[in-house]
DNA sequence: TGATACGGAAGCGCCTACTG
DNA sequence: CAGTAGGCGCTTCCGTATCA
């Protein structure tokens, strides 16, 4: 499988591979529209019928997939939550440990589930990107926590997470003490020359 | 009209520097 | 010393704009 960097060294390679980061969110929009690359979540809504949600992946997940597509020319399909995951009912106004936390029901800043998920991680989640992430890996697996374990793992990415995702560009240069004040400008100038590499390489279709 | 895209606002995440 | 504001981008939410 031949990549579309081949003009490019090791080196090279990898200073891109670690300058994507700066992208921003918009940038890596509309590379992923311009290659076709997946960036909407679906959702099963009776079998084999998908429908796009208005979630779009995070940015690390799409960050992921443009490198496999940079690499391998692969374009992965888009994260799909199987019907088995979702419900549209409404939310039980007594939710309790042993329910499932499905998609179409957990809802951010939802206060009873704040309240339940508080008293099972010794009050110590919030609603925030390690939330996010964790349930949806989980959807994206196919599996319907229980509150219970999903507080669990929660619990576990919390420990795990000690420094700040690679793809939080800022967040990462901040806690290496690289942030000085005219970090805008640098985050434009890595920016700029990533997609000047980028712009050279033409749309090509191949589906996972 | 309904679906989709866009845009602004608020909160989270992290560290530094300041305030009391 | 503890607490908090500032700085920036990401995510979510929600209202508005656009398109078919």
């Amino acid at each position: 499988m031949k990549d579309l960097l081949l003009k490019l060294t090791r080196k090279q390679k990898q200073v891109l591979f670690n300058d994507l980061n700066y992208l921003n969110l918009k940038e890596i929009k509309a590379f992923c529209k311009k290659h076709h690359l997946p960036i909407v979540i679906h959702i099963e809504i009776a079998k084999d019928h998908y429908i796009k949600t208005t979630e779009i992946d995070r940015k690390g997940v799409l960050l992921a997939r443009i490198k496999q597509y940079l690499l391998a020319q692969i374009i992965q399909s888009p994260t799909i939550f199987n019907s088995k995951v979702i419900s549209f009912t409404l939310l039980p106004k007594n939710i309790h440990e042993k329910n499932k936390v499905l998609y179409g029901q957990y809802k951010n800043k939802n206060p009873l589930i704040l309240k339940l998920m508080k008293k099972l991680t010794n009050n110590q989640f919030t609603y925030g990107a390690i939330s996010q992430e964790v349930i949806r890996k989980f959807w994206a697996k196919g599996i319907a926590p229980t509150y219970q374990s999903f507080a669990k793992a929660w619990l576990k990415a919390k420990i795990f997470h000690d420094k700040p995702n690679a793809e939080w560009a800022y967040l990462t240069d901040k806690s290496k003490g690289l942030v000085y004040s005219d970090w805008k400008k640098l985050r434009v100038q890595k920016a700029k020359s990533v997609l000047v590499i980028l712009n050279t390489i033409k749309s090509k279709f191949k589906i996972s």
